[in-house]
DNA sequence: GGACAACATTGCACACCGTACAGAGATAGG
DNA sequence: CCTATCTCTGTACGGTGTGCAATGTTGTCC
């Protein structure tokens, strides 16, 4: 077990500086093999002695992405429903900084460490809130699903531009209120669909139905 | 404009040619051109006549699978909620039994007719439960995303077994009450995360804060 | 009817991708 | 020193999306 006493060269780098680089490169989707390992100038074979395969990178990549997002934001004196906005917030920021996080989120599995902690504070929260165990439960999966299937939606609109870009290019879109009635009356705010401000209310809304529940 | 006054040889296939084939070959994720070309029995380049990317493939796709779950379970004579919830289901169930359809829907935008189709009648309803067409607009937002979330989510997870193999699996694996209690304690909820009992819940909930809106 | 322009389709090629496999060199314990 | 073990590399295979020039078919106009 001990690192030390095996025989064989060193290794000259470690799982922790390939995540490092991919990290670095990250840019819309997770990289490719051989491109971090042309920027750790090494063979791309190189990485397999560090990891299994190209989804082993992304789990880890995954790992780091929640734990960016600082989970101490779900404890504290603060309101429940703010620390739970407040982290929800940080993700969504963490998830659209790195275009295509939010995508990996929903592919790799969440097994690693932090989604545990994230879980269990969350279900902290809403036992706090007074709800019963199994109205917790479900809240945390709900609100799972909010933060991570909004900031997907969003990331991949985004696509790079910024929230403001994407509001007025839809605003200016018209659309026609013979065939879409609604969607032309409500289309000032459609075109903020993407936006923090509505990924707040239907949080906020989201969170109204559960304590609901209590 | 007439498609029969143009020069040059007749077209051996067409774009919903293309798409129907894709769909058949369908299977965890989106066929490669060259899978879809070689089941038409022609090279991957003639696909580019008739798309000019596989992103467009792509985004056919997805307006496939909206039209599969029938957009018309969200009219009719039944209370809004049931309307909502029927089609929601029905697109789960969709997304569910093509692995790798929920991803693409978060990835490639929804710009087709169906999604156009469906958020109306959306917004339709929320304005018919009395809400504001703000609160209603935000709502849909909400709804969509709360069933792309979880469906993708739960395809992930689900990688081709079935909900109860999922929960058994689940149900098998010990938590240590020590590090985390209030996981450990609501394992039994934990473990129905990725079904339809579960999915049906934090809908209704989030259908119960947009309601309070009103 | 013949010329011409527009078009669909193909062959080839490029630049990637993940990764399997065998071998070379380094390093430890015996 | 010997040998087992480990890291890293060279090479290669089968795959991907797609750009470009050539080929041959088709319609319209003179």
């Amino acid at each position: 077990m001990d690192e030390k006493t095996r025989p064989g060269p060193k290794r000259s780098l470690s799982a922790d500086q390939i995540v490092d680089a991919a990290l670095a490169l990250f840019d819309g989707e997770a990289p490719s093999i051989r491109g971090v390992a042309a920027r750790l100038g090494v063979r791309p074979n190189t990485l397999y002695t560090y990891l299994p395969d190209r989804a082993a990178m992304e789990r880890a990549l995954v790992d780091r992405f929640l734990a960016m997002a600082d989970p101490d934001l779900l404890t504290g004196r603060r309101s429940w429903r703010r620390r739970v906005e407040d982290y929800a917030c940080a993700l969504r920021g963490v998830l659209l900084s790195h275009r295509g996080a939010a995508a990996l989120l929903h592919t790799a599995p969440m097994d690693g460490p932090t989604s545990a902690l994230v879980g269990e504070r969350l279900l902290a929260i809403f036992v706090g809130a007074g709800l019963t165990p199994t109205h917790a439960a479900r809240s945390t999966y709900a609100v799972i699903v909010h933060v991570l299937g909004s900031a997907t939606l969003t990331a991949a609109d985004l696509n790079g531009y910024t929230e403001q870009d994407i509001v007025t290019a839809r605003l200016s879109v018209t659309i026609d209120p013979n065939i879409l009635p609604l969607t032309a009356q409500t289309w000032p705010v459609v075109a903020t669909w993407n936006t923090e401000e509505q990924f707040r209310w239907s949080l906020r809304t989201l969170l109204n139905g559960c304590a609901e529940t209590a």
